[in-house]
DNA sequence: TATGAATGAGTTTTCATTCAT
DNA sequence: AATGAATGAAAACTCATTCAT
């Protein structure tokens, strides 16, 4: 049972956590203060301390939450769409993933600006770690059910059955998504922020050429053959 | 000939420069104030003004030639051992350029911090644009003479000489350039500060493969047996 | 009898007490806050308020106790050596009542940086207006049974038993004892704390020839030729 | 010769000083916040802390000034009365010079308070310590010629000559003018603030009486018949 | 009694920028 | 070009106190 206390607790953070990430987007971080984000929150200004040890404590909750629920949402819809068009090699199922995210990143540059390159290993690093099967044992932990960051490990889970289906040899699957993920947002980031050195849809072509040749290092002999890009 | 006013007009300017970099690097951008920078510089608050617009313009400055100067010292390094041990592909080229890079950041962690992810087209837009043979006409650009930043058309013209030597087909040398570099210094930074996740060393052949695969994806058809990685 | 309930209840009231004494000792009283109070003390922030109107309501309660019980240890001290070797005069009583008070004091340096120079009148004020001879009516007056404050009476009395005793002409014994207080008081603090002008050590033999003289100043004639200091 | 920026810089400086003065008086040190002290002194907050680290700083230096003070005028005030009513003895000197600053204290009872108890060797400190026949070399020194602090050696080698004139035997002067100090000032506040234990009025016989007394533990032999207190 | 989340006015302190010299 | 005292808006953060539970 969540208790009114709890539930109007959560609600707090639930408010700063919305009200802020709304204006790190707008304003930018450094020109955002506390004092833009509470009253915005409709809460005190020491209530923002009860919740998070400063600007920055709050900041990087957000970006992992965010950058974790970017990896999720894109991941859940390529699972949508799974059967009507089935990605049939792990390289489909990551060069889909990829093309997601980026799609993602061009209508929503302002929250691109705003992780800016943190979509990393400083999220990614949850997956490993976070036990899959705790179940929360006490009430404190209801607070968290609904955080992506939590969920983090169900993508990395779906990643590895990709992966185990396709015939590679992969010893460090985790260094492969690394890898993958590093050089997509970095290079995201500048082609859509700064177009430079040329729009995300001119490198689109050579990034997935990239994708391609790293997941080939780590293909079976037998089936080099095929070729996942259409 | 420097004359000693230009001289003494050039200490003020490297001056800041310079305790600028050590205190951005030893306290952090955000916790380095305009008066530190001029404290240690030994200059009045107001000249800061004389040379720079603001904290940013400084920064920007200098992340540019600091950045600069880290490619133009590996790829120096490397045109002296030509002789002795001739990177005799491109792939051992590029391979090797990274290596000293990587090198360099280890040893240089703070400096990495500074730069962070930085090192990117951010800088390398001016390898393109800037003109390699215009002469300075006037006495202030003598105080430039020496920018890094202006020399960064040569490390792209060596870099380009290489790769026309070696059987490569690439129709955008410069996004080549540019994936491998924002994946370099991306994943440099994951490794080296958060050691995530793993270290640099761990990391090193994974990404060193995921180089010679993309280059790969560049190669002459006949050639694509022949392995640079020793 | 004191029943579980009534010690619980004086737990909280001690537990504030206690760790409110210690940090006031070692963070000063200035930079402790109730909060830091309740947390050491283990009891909700509301509790505080039950027993103690505001900060500085507990800081004089506190020290008035601690004052007082400085004073009563002294003379408890003095008076356990009494038999094997005795105060002989008055003076030799208040002399070695001194002593026994600057050396707590040398020895609890942080203590009287705290009561400062709050061991006054402030306290002795109870000593004559506190009625000896009331009993505790109701329950909540149980807790305070041990309150130092409320046996400067005795310490009182102790210290007119012994200036009767001795052969001094005094109409206002009250001020006597508030004069070598205040002086004792108020120089321990810079000789200990400051070290200014010198170290109490050095101090010692000015202090206690002052007192000798004032003490002197009420003797009876035929004996002003006895000394007490050997 | 003092520039005009000089000497705006020593009128902000005396402007801040004397208005936080007026605060500390009338609102209480704790009551004073420095918004309160620069809006008052019609200067910008920034320039508060051009000019003291912080309020504690100020408050210290003001103590020390004010107490200063208060010596200085009280012996001015003996010395300008001395051709018609001269102190005679030592004592008298004292005993007078005590008087004033007692009588002082009572009319301003706001500043006893602020000074609190620490009209003490804080600032004698100052008198042994400082030379007195310095010239002051550079114009930064020109600040300080009305500082009362500095002129405490004055006062100090006034008291030494009253000293020397009369018949006593006193190998640490220091220590004795402490100790009357320490008395004065302790009892003072007790007396005139508190009221306890009894006023100032019914107190000051049994004081005179004390210093009497400690005075009269330094006279030389042949004199003890004399008694200045008429 | 006891709790502790919430409050928000209030405080100190910082620091980029200006401008008279 | 160079100075550095002065500015003052704006920021972070505190903490005594309340009150619904």
């Amino acid at each position: 049972m969540v208790t009114k206390v709890q539930a109007k607790k959560e609600n707090k953070r639930s408010s700063l956590f919305h009200h802020a990430y709304d204006l790190f987007l707008n304003k930018g971080f450094n020109d955002t203060t506390i004092s833009d984000i509470v009253k915005k929150s409709d809460v005190a200004k020491g209530t923002f301390y009860l919740y998070f040890k400063d600007k920055y404590d709050l900041r990087d909750q957000l970006v992992a939450r965010v950058s974790a629920q970017i990896l999720l949402d894109a991941q859940n819809k390529l699972e949508q769409t799974k059967d009507t068009e089935p990605a049939q090699t792990f390289e489909g199922y990551v060069l889909k993933l990829i093309n997601l995210i980026l799609d993602h990143f061009e209508s929503n540059q302002m929250q691109l600006r705003f992780i800016s390159k943190n979509l990393s290993w400083g999220v990614l690093r949850h997956m490993l770690t976070h036990r899959p099967d705790t179940v929360p044992d006490d009430l404190d932990a209801v607070a968290d059910l609904n955080d992506p960051v939590a969920d983090l490990n169900l993508f990395y889970r779906r990643y590895l059955d990709a992966l185990t289906r396709a015939n590679y040899h992969c010893d460090r699957p985790d260094l492969l998504l690394f890898t993958v993920i590093e050089l997509v947002g970095s290079s995201a980031y500048s082609t859509i922020i700064n177009e430079a050195p040329c729009t995300l849809q001119e490198y689109k072509p050579y990034l997935f050429r990239s994708v391609h040749q790293i997941l080939e290092g780590y293909r079976m002999p037998e089936q080099k053959a095929s070729n996942a890009l259409s």
